[in-house]
DNA sequence: ACATTTGTTAACCAAATGGTTAAACTAAAT
DNA sequence: ATTTAGTTTAACCATTTGGTTAACAAATGT
């Protein structure tokens, strides 16, 4: 049997790092605090990773890997709009709620250093836009929705469901709601996005 | 005639480190940097500012006090909900437009440490939800628009408007567009925005 | 059994970084 | 003219930080 990720250093290594990363981002995590959460010598992250920057990009296109393809999902199957933003949305919130710090990590990321994007753009997976423009296109043609650009369309579900958990802290003190509230507003927002969403672009 | 900011060194030194922490954030910003971007000797800044730690926080502040009152206009005012989704809409992408790093800031720090928000909640003058909700649910009573919890419809309004900003890189890798493009897309959020939100709540 | 490779550690290092100090400069007050 | 208070600078300092090294241990192959 091959040994699991928190087994094997290596293991150890990304686990701790993607703990601390995700945490801090890259300036603020220190690679001391990463031996020490790993259980493990400093010298031992070099030995696995070279250097703190390739040991994030590891953590990074991990997480990224583990958000692409919630994306594809919407994107390329052949099911309805009106499906797909019911599936999507229950599944994205479901998703994040466990993985809360990633998209936010991520998107912070991914505006410190644009040359990220260009790293992982080329990977196969990358989502890809096309197939669900034409499909709103042609929903939109019948008068299954209401006429609006696909790209429009993907920017408004991802905003209304990845910017809850981006902006926590904000929402929290603007609604002046517990964390626990908070939970239970975004448990609520698995069906209230996608009647939302739907309610925006169904014709009537 | 009283000195502009950037004529006397305090105004200096806040413009060249908000600059410098709006790009790079409180841990990868350098003292050093934001002495050279003001033009003076690094020493000026803990003479005026006394630490790395309270330079920020003057900056996070004067950050925070351009954004509150954007949202308070929303929440305070005594027009329709529709009117008030308008407005805000137009008025709010507009002033994002205009100081882009902003949001992505305010949202990345506030992450990065909680306890900031204390800081600025007991403000006077800090965004208050309670008129809103009420409002949200005399128009459901009337059927002006369908129920909706007024925190739903807020945080949905925030989400619409903030997040292609502050997830800029990531939603221009998706939708592959140009910056020019996206400016583009941006523009026509303006109104595209309102009526999405509008379509969303109003009754049939 | 022995040699070689792989994994691990403690000690170390140079550079960077936030912060301090003491002296110098400036301009207004006496 | 001299004092005084505020402003500015260059040099300095202690600590932190990413990274290295050399020695040691544990597998692995022969």
């Amino acid at each position: 049997m091959t040994k699991t990720r928190d087994e094997n250093t290596e293991g150890q290594i990304l686990n701790a790092a993607k703990s601390i990363f995700q945490s801090k981002g890259m300036d603020g995590a220190r690679m001391q605090e990463i031996a020490d959460k790993a259980g493990i010598n400093k010298a031992m992250l070099h030995y696995y990773f070279r250097s703190k920057q390739l040991l994030f990009e590891a953590v990074f296109k991990n997480a990224f890997s583990l958000l692409a393809p919630q994306l594809n999902a919407i994107l390329n199957d052949d099911s309805t709009i009106e499906d797909k933003i019911k599936n999507f949305t229950s599944n994205y919130i479901s998703f994040i709620i466990k993985h809360p710090y990633l998209p936010n990590f991520i998107i912070q990321e991914l505006n410190r250093n644009q040359d990220f994007i260009l790293k992982i753009k080329d990977n196969k997976g990358f989502p890809n836009l096309e197939k669900f423009k034409k499909q709103v296109d042609e929903e939109a043609n019948k008068g299954i929705i209401k006429p609006i650009s696909g790209e429009q369309l993907f920017i408004n579900i991802l905003a209304l469901n990845i910017f809850p958990f981006v902006a926590k802290p904000l929402v929290m003190a603007f609604a002046n709601v517990s964390d626990k509230a908070y939970k239970q507003l975004m448990e609520n927002r698995k069906t209230e996005v996608a009647n939302f969403i739907i309610n925006a672009i169904k014709h009537t």
